[in-house]
DNA sequence: TTTCTTACA
DNA sequence: TGTAAGAA
């Protein structure tokens, strides 16, 4: 399908997939013209690609994960358990940098002359 | 109209 | 990632 259609179909934006494309997440044929040309089956490696994103996951650690998915799409391969822990330890530290940012901001608001 | 590439307030 | 520009 033409990347405009997949595009529709993930909610992904055409930049988006060319962005994917580029890095490796999505293989994709070439027309005469030059115009790119999907598997169905990339509807789903995008919802896939779409779920590590959103859980902070780099572009890298993404590409290194969507093969470890079984075929239904639901169930993830042991292997990746120590990456996924590790981004969790990763996300964990910066909520901590976070709260200590917060409480920063709150003394400094204290400070300010009413 | 859609897609392509390249570049950047 | 969005958007602009020029071409196919």
């Amino acid at each position: 399908m033409a990347i405009g259609e997949l595009s529709s179909r993930t909610g992904a934006s055409v930049r988006a997939l060319r962005y994917y494309e580029q890095h490796g997440l999505l293989r994709s044929a070439r027309t005469a013209a030059g115009h790119r040309r999907f598997p169905p089956a990339d509807v789903e490696t995008v919802r896939r690609i779409r779920l590590l994103l959103n859980a902070g996951f780099p572009l890298a650690d993404v590409a290194w994960v969507i093969p470890c998915f079984d075929d239904e799409g639901v169930q993830l391969d042991a292997c990746v358990a120590d990456r996924i822990h590790a981004h969790l330890l990763v996300v964990e530290e910066r909520m901590a940098e976070l709260g200590e940012q917060q409480h920063a901001i709150h003394r400094l608001q204290q400070l300010v002359r009413a």
